[in-house]
RNA sequence: GGGUCGGUAGCUCAGUCGGUAGAGCAGCGGACUUUUAAUCCGUUGGUCCCGAGUUCGAAUCUCGGCCGACCCA
């Protein structure tokens, strides 16, 4: 099946400025040299900086070195006889300096027609200019890609949000922020990748499609397999197939991959976001919270180089304990006034919740009090915060508490105000999850959309036998917001879902 | 879903009281052998988001729609 729409040709944004680079292109061609490959670089922009760019004019001129190297051109200052251009690629930046003496007069000539964001090779040999900027004085300059389209301006660079999305390869190229924001997300996940292998976990790929969508409470997409006829789901969580892997005997697995809600866009949300989730057969949910906490405060110094950060104006320090709370002890640390009788009292937690603004979502005395929370207190967990006792009728999948069989051994960790990680004791009794899957079966019939499915095949794995087992998820998008300051979700995922242009 | 703000040249943005479109950058032509957003002179380029209305006349006012950002739900 296809949509027609998408097959329309896509309309040409032609303008005068494409048509001038078009031509000079046919003229490129017509020389019978146009897309070399042969060029092949030997230097970067900022090793070339790092190794050179403390020498004096005069040592440069003693050495002197020879340099090889390519980038796109981003700035361009002609003169008559000389000229001037910076070149930009994937390590920084770096000066050449042309002179139609050197590089003769028809190179010259031909490089005086190329334009902002052409690719260019350079070989030359290294000096400063009299203002003291390390440069490359150029021997040869060849043009390598004609770029057909103009970049935006020079100085004010890429400002319009939607288009910083659509074309993030203009934003790549325009705005250093952006570049090191996504360089910052490849290595936090590097880190995180080590700290896991490192602590002995085994990184494992489970299935994306799934027949039964499970793991976690919310809509999946739905698609169709054509050859086996069947309806499937994109993965709404990985869970259910890590713990069967813990059955089989792979007692510390991770996966780091995607996982798609069908949900509306947020500035914290995108329809497909990454998640880590790690089990550990014989670990439980404090022995989880000590684990995530290292992991986070490993993946801080290792990635970025330090644990104290400043997130949108305020600092949030990830050195210090993390605070570990109950719901409740949560509730009473913003308000109070509020007593321990008062929390227990479901009309009085009515109350407040509408006080507060909130829709009033059904549930029993353990779900009121979580909505309270979300309602009057989750926003002001700022500094990194463990909320622990979740109720069970709100966590399908965790092991209930040994003194309490209306909590379970979960907790939910929040910085900033908002989620990071979720994980409990992994319910490991095969009965009392069947239980629980019929109680969610109940409520999907009931008109929840978001319950949970029964997995059969889960069950049956639980039968053979899970260890005592602890896991947790912990939101990848969101942890590197916190890291690189950014404020939308959008900001750290290279391609963010948009409607159609 | 509601509210606020926005959409004008390739990019960044002005545009007064409603009188028919401007700047900088980029481009094009010229000058210039150490520039740093190079500079100087000249110059091309517009579906003012779309549609309707008011008006002699709409980028501007009104209504509807589309798209985006932010806030709220």
């Amino acid at each position: 099946m296809s949509n027609p729409e998408q097959q329309a040709p896509v309309q040409q944004d032609e303008n005068q400025l494409i048509a001038e680079r078009r031509a000079k292109l046919a003229e490129w061609r017509k020389a019978g040299k146009a897309f070399p490959n042969d060029f092949q670089r030997e230097n970067t922009a900022a090793k070339v900086i790092e190794g050179y760019g403390e020498k004096s004019a005069e040592e440069l001129e003693g050495l002197p070195v020879e340099v090889k190297l390519a980038g796109r051109m981003m700035l361009k200052r002609v003169m008559g006889k000389a000229s001037f251009a910076t070149i930009q690629d994937l390590s920084g930046r770096i000066q050449i300096y042309i002179t139609r003496d050197r590089v003769g007069e028809e190179v010259y000539a031909d490089f005086k027609t190329w334009d902002l964001g052409d690719i260019i090779g350079v070989t030359g040999i290294l000096m400063k200019t009299k203002t003291g900027e390390l440069s490359i004085q150029a021997a040869e300059i060849r043009l390598l890609t004609k770029s057909l389209r103009p970049l935006p301006d020079k100085f004010h660079g890429l400002a319009d949000q939607e288009m910083k999305y659509r074309q993030r390869y203009v934003d790549l190229i325009m705005n250093e922020e952006t570049r090191f924001t996504f360089r910052a997300r490849s290595a936090i996940v590097a880190s995180i990748r080590n700290y896991m292998t490192g602590h002995g976990f085994m990184e494992v790929e489970t299935p994306m499609m799934h027949p039964i969508p499970g793991g976690a409470s919310a809509k999946p997409f739905v698609t169709h397999h054509n050859a086996l006829d069947m309806q499937q789901f994109l993965r709404i969580a990985p869970e259910l197939y890590l713990k069967r892997l813990v059955v089989g005997g792979f007692e510390k697995v991770f996966e780091i991959n995607r996982n798609f809600r069908n949900e509306g866009l947020s500035p914290r949300h995108n329809p497909e976001f990454t998640m880590m989730e790690f089990y550990e057969a014989y670990a439980n949910y404090h022995t989880l919270m000590d684990f995530t906490e290292g992991l986070l405060r490993h993946t801080a110094r290792e990635a970025l180089g330090k644990e104290v950060f400043v997130y949108q104006g305020r600092e949030l320090d990830l050195s210090k304990p993390f605070h570990r709370l109950t719901i409740c002890q949560a509730i009473q640390r913003q308000h109070p006034e509020f007593n321990d009788a008062e929390l227990a009292d479901a009309e009085f937690l009515k109350a407040k919740i509408k006080h507060f603004g909130e829709p009033l979502k059904p549930g029993g005395i353990g779900s009121l009090q979580l909505q309270l929370f979300e309602a009057c207190a989750e926003a002001q967990c700022w500094e990194p915060t463990f909320i622990i006792d979740y109720p069970v009728e709100v966590s399908p999948l965790a092991r209930a508490s040994n003194t309490n069989p209306e909590i379970t051994e979960r907790f939910e960790l929040f910085i900033v105000g908002r989620e990071i990680a979720n994980g409990f004791s992994e319910l490991n009794d095969a009965e009392d999850q069947a239980a629980r899957f019929q109680e969610q079966m109940k409520a999907k019939d009931a008109g929840d959309e978001e319950a949970m499915y029964y997995d059969a095949d889960f069950i049956r794995a639980l039968e053979y036998g899970l260890p005592p087992t602890g896991g947790c998820g912990i939101g990848i998008d969101r942890l590197i917001m916190l890291l690189t300051d950014a404020a939308a979700i959008r900001d750290v995922i290279l391609f963010p879902s948009m409607r159609p242009e």
